[in-house]
DNA sequence: AAATATATCCGAAACGTTTCGGAATTTCTC
DNA sequence: GAGAAATTCCGAAACGTTTCGGATATATTT
């Protein structure tokens, strides 16, 4: 493969005027710069970056680290989401995305902290992984930047973009208690999720504000997996018939609340109002179609990968990035009769 | 960032033994070793990946190049679903993943193939690329290890992997005449999608193999996407009220279908039915569930990660892969009355 | 014409590895 | 105990860039 050593020989001139040539300084000659960059294309030169960031330390790169990349992953459109808005925004910048295997068992001897540094990747944007991973941890004790997808962090290089998931729960709330319901449950992800804890104050508050009676045993967990939330709503509404609506911490799990409505010949949205969160694909496709709090996860892809650049470049104090959400009424609510 | 020169300088050996030490080479004592290591994790060390590669003309990295990473390519969950098994199946070979910008503007001035010797990655692995893209084309008549996805080329250096469409889509045809189906139209794709070509072949063939007539002004293009294929399914079926089935080249165009059936009064599958390809995640929760020819998404990325490696490694002289598909019945189809 | 400024170029070091060829020491073989 | 073999180590070059500090030639100023 061509070098930039073969470019000066040719051209007569030395690798320094090469490189100043090609990477646009005004030391160089019009004629010669043209001359060089005309040798360059004849001979399909392309700069070997590893060189180059060997030297420039740097890399132009930022280094995924995403759970979600797994076979069933694919139901929920979040990760893809996302990973498309960090795409977007990191190619619209130069930078080229590495993504790490967490998954995988051979990697995983490895420590996150130690594929970041070994590719030496720019920065890092997590997503899909738990708040008390010790990979995780490591990654903020070093000085690696760094920006978390709904896991509130700060730090010197770490920051984090999520939406806020107390207000929207509240919204949700707020709209079936509008509707008339007051006997409402909720099916959360799991304890170790921030979202959880934060969706779960949301729902809490927003009963309070409604005067409405918190039933502590009504609020089960789901595990954010369709067939663990459909069998614990089945429980639920086997045992208490009196639950008129279910707030979901996430749409997957309204499916599956859907499907044990369903085995138990409850029609909805007449015996039992349901919302969703996320406003995934299916949210909309599905019969009846999902109310459910919406958030525009391309959007945070998006914006952590601005966030990121803005640590890395050191332009911008800031480390936490909200995004809006939105309720979207749809056909799994009515009003409570 | 600790080097080797440290470990060397702090153990009092060579660079040469520590760097032979830590890739576990025989000619270094086992004492000496052990003390190395020992240095190496006291100070954090990490290789620097990018010298390492620099020398040894690899980067243990393979490239993406998927068109699909936009805002709406996440309705169907293909492109997705690929790339998790190529990270799979990477993953467990040590391989990382880079992702280059195909559809933003700022790196359009250069090629793919400028994008994978920049990085030099070791091979590349293509999708949703349409096979007479110029930049495509340079990668073929480059040196570039490369395998596409749904597309069939093949050279010393590149090769393929896909489904027999041919024969997916008579398998969708058996079943519809089995039904007893005669009057069978086609939404199809576009034509510079080669599984375009190939599912309107699979098609006709089936249709003589069961005795039917075909009516070329019953196979229209939806260009793969629900809103086209809604339209052009509308118009078909307020001409031709004949029509008693329509077999879809994808399932989200199959969606659009239904949607054009609702609007006409169609009930599905009484009315009218329908089957898709691919066998999205929508496809079996939309009401009705769509009867599709399944392809495993997931296995194509996790085959075509292992053919690339396998054309890389000079180990094999197989260039192409085929994976199976599969007829599954639901509910948009019924017996013809 | 001397002094100064400007334009254009270059040599060499540096980035952090791997690896070739060989050297020094120890152990084995007969 | 001499030669052969094995063990353990090392120096230096190479990979392909960027960049610092200067060098040379030409143009400008006084």
């Amino acid at each position: 493969m061509a070098t930039i050593k073969d470019i000066a020989k040719l051209a007569g001139v030395s690798v320094t005027t090469v490189s100043r040539a090609l990477n646009g300084y005004s030391d160089v000659n019009a004629d010669t710069r043209k001359r060089i960059e005309q040798i360059a294309k004849e001979i399909e030169y392309s700069p070997n970056a590893l060189a180059r960031s060997l030297v420039m330390k740097h890399t132009k790169t930022i280094g995924l680290l995403v759970s979600g990349l797994s076979r069933d992953g694919a139901k929920d459109n979040i990760v893809f989401d996302v990973l498309t808005g960090i795409n977007e925004y990191c190619g619209s910048m130069g930078y080229d995305l590495v993504l790490f295997n967490t998954t995988t068992s051979k990697q995983k001897e490895k420590t996150y902290a130690q594929l970041c540094r070994e590719r030496r990747v720019d920065g890092v944007i997590v997503q899909g992984i738990k708040k008390d991973d010790p990979y995780l941890i490591e990654i903020f004790d070093s000085n690696i930047p760094c920006v978390l997808i709904d896991v509130p962090v700060e730090n010197e290089h770490t920051g984090y973009v999520s939406t806020d998931n107390v207000d929207g729960s509240m919204k949700a709330i707020r709209h079936l208690a509008e509707l008339g319901h007051s006997n409402i449950a909720m099916i959360n992800g799991h304890d170790q999720a921030y979202v959880s804890k934060e969706r779960r104050k949301g729902f809490e508050l927003g009963m309070v504000e409604e005067g409405l009676d918190i039933h502590p045993e009504w609020i089960v967990n789901g595990e954010f997996t369709e067939l663990k939330a459909e069998e614990a709503a089945y429980q639920l509404l086997k045992n208490n018939p009196e639950i008129t609506a279910i707030f979901c911490a996430s749409d997957l799990m309204a499916l599956g609340v859907m499907r044990a409505a369903f085995d138990l010949g409850k029609k909805i949205p007449g015996d039992l109002s349901i919302v969703g969160y996320d406003d995934i694909t299916l949210a909309s496709y599905v019969t009846p179609a999902l109310t459910t709090i919406a958030q525009d996860t391309f959007r945070m892809g998006y914006e952590a990968a601005d966030l990121l650049l803005k640590i890395l470049h050191q332009t911008d104090e800031k480390r936490v990035q909200l995004i809006d959400n939105e309720l979207k009424v749809r056909k799994t609510t009515t009003r409570c009769n």
